[in-house]
DNA sequence: TCTGGGGTCCTAGGACCC
DNA sequence: TCTGGGGTCCTAGGACCC
């Protein structure tokens, strides 16, 4: 190879792809008649709106509204309701995102329905990208069922604009933007990744309304207003490379399990049983990514729409730090116990609680002490094992702790739920010829 | 009646230490 | 009445994202 650091430099470029209404879609997947009719996905315990088919935006469906607010207008234009099927939707992500790998080696898969691309060398012009990128969206809806857009640009903010773009604006579902695209002119800060609600509201104060105006801001004055994430964000706008493809496994400092419960509840007993299964889910998880945790955060939050406390405070938060980092579910349930024990006010209505591990250390790093017990651990560490490849096998929870109570699942309302098509035997799709 | 569950990064104030 | 300065850690909260 030949390439002089320039030419590396010019020919390097970000894609996004984004599923389309992801989670609406892979109902679509398995439910031919859902097509052309809206479709909305709610989240758990069937409290708001997070994914809406096109015609279900078209409607006027707002995201992130409760569902008791737009029932009458779900029953009057016909609209097809799911409870979240988050087993189906982390599913089909995963051969979404297959597919991609295949096509890219520099893969960075940024959320469930998303991933950046790094693309070097692979293509001298953006013509023949954009061919690329049409190719790819037919591979990954040939063999996945899952439509999705395809956004490039100079930066992973160009790219997501590009995106948002190709979305709203092309038949094809792909764009290829330029940092003197004409279209800058056109489109409005508040479609920038990294601009939300306030950054909008004080540009707009100050008379920037596009995102070519944006470009143009002193970054003096943006780092000043909005900080070093401000002045991030205004680099990456006129296509200054700052934010690189990461790994998410590596990359992550914290993971959490949290639920708001069905009703709110008054018990400490109650609440620790309930932290005992999300401490069960957290210790899987941290597994699963070969890591341990330093720290454990409790969460407990009061309902908020109904706060009988006379301070107000919705939410308390205690941690601890471990003697030693760990993922094995039986120390994280046990200090949960410990810490929700600490936080629990008798008398407060509790709505929501949570499990963070933090301090995450490589599971194999993980730091003894000199008192540590080694055959224990070693005999811990194998048991753990075994229950996941059981619960794997045989379904979530079929060898639990007793501290979980009886029977344990995260009790959800779940009124509209499809069944797990791709992911239990059970359930399979049934075609009658 | 009914209002999600993950994340990131930054800042501010209090406790505590030297 | 007057009452350091600087550092760290912790908790809380606010901005953003999906």
């Amino acid at each position: 190879m030949f390439f002089t650091d320039q030419a590396k430099a010019m020919s390097r470029y970000f894609a996004l792809v984004d599923c389309n209404n992801f989670y609406a879609s892979c109902e679509r997947v398995f439910n031919p008649k859902l097509e052309k009719k809206p479709v909305v996905v709610l989240s758990n315990n069937d409290g708001c709106v997070i994914a809406r088919s096109n015609e279900a935006k078209a409607i006027g469906i707002p995201m992130g509204e409760p569902l008791f607010k737009v029932k009458a207008l779900i029953r009057s234009k016909d609209v097809k309701v799911f409870s979240a099927n988050f087993t189906l939707y982390g599913d089909m992500s995963r051969r979404v995102m297959e597919v991609l790998a295949d096509h890219c080696a520099d893969l960075e898969v940024y959320s469930i329905d998303e991933a950046f691309m790094e693309l070097r060398f692979y293509h001298q012009s953006a013509n023949s990208l954009v061919a690329w990128a049409e190719k790819l969206r037919a591979t990954v809806y040939q063999w996945t069922g899952i439509p999705v857009s395809v956004g490039i640009g100079a930066t992973k903010t160009l790219a997501k604009l590009a995106n948002h773009v190709a979305k709203k604006r092309t038949r094809t579902g792909v764009y290829a933007i330029r940092t003197d695209d004409p279209l800058l002119h056109e489109i409005t800060i508040g479609e920038v990744w990294g601009i939300g609600r306030r950054y909008e509201a004080r540009l707009r104060q100050v008379g920037v309304n596009t995102v070519r105006e944006l470009q143009c801001i002193e970054e003096g004055w943006m780092r000043q207003e909005f900080g070093v994430v401000g002045l991030r964000l205004l680099k990456e706008i006129k296509g200054e490379v700052c934010l690189l493809l990461e790994d998410p496994v590596t990359a992550r400092k914290h993971t959490m399990v949290s639920r708001s419960f069905a009703d709110d509840l008054y018990e400490l007993a109650e609440i620790q049983r309930r932290l005992a299964l999300y401490a069960t889910r957290l210790g899987e998880k941290l597994r699963h990514y070969r890591q341990a945790a330093g720290v454990l955060t409790i969460y407990l939050w009061v309902n908020k729409h109904r706060n009988r406390r006379r301070d107000g405070r919705t939410c308390f938060a205690r941690s601890v730090n471990l003697p030693i980092a760990t993922n094995n579910t039986n120390h994280l349930i046990s200090w949960s116990a410990v810490v929700a024990k600490a936080l629990f006010e008798a008398g407060t209505n509790y709505k929501k609680a949570g499990i963070m591990a933090s301090e995450l250390v490589p599971e194999n790093l993980s730091q003894g002490n000199l008192f540590q017990d080694h055959r224990a651990h070693e005999r811990d560490n194998r048991v753990m094992k075994l229950v996941d490849e059981l619960n794997q096998k045989m379904g979530q929870s079929t060898v639990y702790f007793a501290a979980c109570g009886e029977r344990p699942s995260i009790p959800l309302r779940q009124d509209y739920k499809s069944v797990n098509f791709t992911t239990n035997w059970q359930e399979l799709l049934e075609i009658w010829g």
